[in-house]
RNA sequence: GGUACCAUAGCUCAGUAGGUAGAGCAAUGGACUGAAAAUCCAUGUGUCCCUGGUUCGAUCCCAGGUGGUACCA
């Protein structure tokens, strides 16, 4: 008997909490999230995390399961998904996978290379190297350390410059060598469903949702965290736009604004990484029946 | 009803001393291997309100419409 992991994706706000909900019942199974700032406790309106009542309706991991002061990255999400794959998978044929975070989808359905995690402190010193005397002077480390990846990499990105740098360091090998490009192996069948609409009413939902979450108090909720603003975990729309209206920069309405407009920016991105997964299978948010028959037939052919 | 002003990109507007046009915002396309809701790259999308007139040529000048705004009745 085949396991499958059923993905869900979609550009935020196209309703994957509800349809994979509605999967998980049909398959009498949990959810897995794969949402980088649904897994932290602390923030629950901002990140639209599903109510107390959407997680009885279907059991949740990954959510809440993190404080805004931990580490964590694609690899702890893979490492996380694994261990929730393989004891879930003792009980259950199907699991649903869903969530935005492109990278932690790819995490766990791909695979990625393994790489020691960067020290805080070697990460401190190169990003103050960045600030103090400028993205050249990190390319011309990157250079001598890595030509290959220098050749490579998008060399005005300073976070992909200063990453490549930091496992040089870290490691004494080069960052392309480290590189596989190498698919892993899961012990499981992934089947993928994407969730689209048209832009303009995935536009309206958006739109629709931040006045929702500003009504549910998100103004309060970021002004608990202003003091943590330079968290990397705070880095998320919905609360740096806040910030800037606490710090005075522009009101109010402008903050919502900005919010509206980012996280249309985002669900774009997000469109845009996904699509290029031809494996996906695309549907409309309230295809359900559809949806159900698409993934049935996947699991029948996989089989028989 | 009268007078004045306005009509240019999705929005707010600039401009062309007559040679089919450009800013801001919004938007669009893309990249992506441990910060990824992060970070980075690229892109101007247009019956210049309509119909005539003058002109080699009109978005620009003239006339008449239409719509809007303000003021006067």
């Amino acid at each position: 008997m085949h396991k499958f992991l059923i993905v869900v994706v979609g550009p935020t706000g196209i309703g994957k909490t509800k349809t994979s909900i509605e999967i998980a019942k049909h398959y009498k199974t949990d959810i897995i999230s794969a949402d980088s700032r649904q897994i932290f406790k602390e923030l629950k309106i901002g990140t639209a995390t599903p109510s107390e009542e959407e997680l009885r309706e279907a059991k949740h991991h990954n959510i809440g399961s993190h404080s805004i002061h931990d580490y964590y990255s694609a690899w702890e999400f893979e490492q996380d998904a694994l261990k929730f794959t393989e004891e879930l998978f003792k009980t259950h044929n199907q699991l649903v996978l869903t969530g935005g975070s492109m990278m932690y989808i790819d995490a766990i359905c791909k695979g990625i290379d393994e790489i020691p995690t960067i020290d805080q402190e070697l990460r401190d010193n190169l990003m103050n190297q960045y600030n103090t005397e400028g993205i050249d002077s990190i390319r011309r480390q990157l250079k001598q350390l890595d030509p290959v990846f220098y050749e490579q990499v998008d060399l005005m990105n300073h976070k992909r410059v200063i990453h490549a740098v930091e496992v040089c360091l870290m490691t004494g090998k080069t960052y392309s060598s480290l590189r596989t490009n190498t698919v892993k192996k899961r012990p499981f069948q992934i089947i993928k469903v994407g969730l689209e609409l048209e832009r303009e009413e995935v536009y309206n939902r958006i739109n629709l949702r931040v006045d929702q979450m500003i009504e549910m108090g998100l103004v309060e909720e970021a002004k608990q965290f202003y003091p943590l603003k330079e968290l990397n975990s705070l880095n998320t729309v919905g609360y740096k736009e806040l910030f800037g209206y606490f710090d005075g920069d522009y009101d109010l309405n402008k903050a919502i604004e900005l919010i509206k407009r980012n996280t249309r920016r985002y669900a774009k991105k997000q469109l845009t990484w996904f699509k290029k997964d031809a494996e996906t299978q695309w549907f409309r948010p309230n295809e359900i029946a559809k949806i159900i028959s698409h993934i049935d037939s996947l699991i029948l052919n996989c089989n028989s």
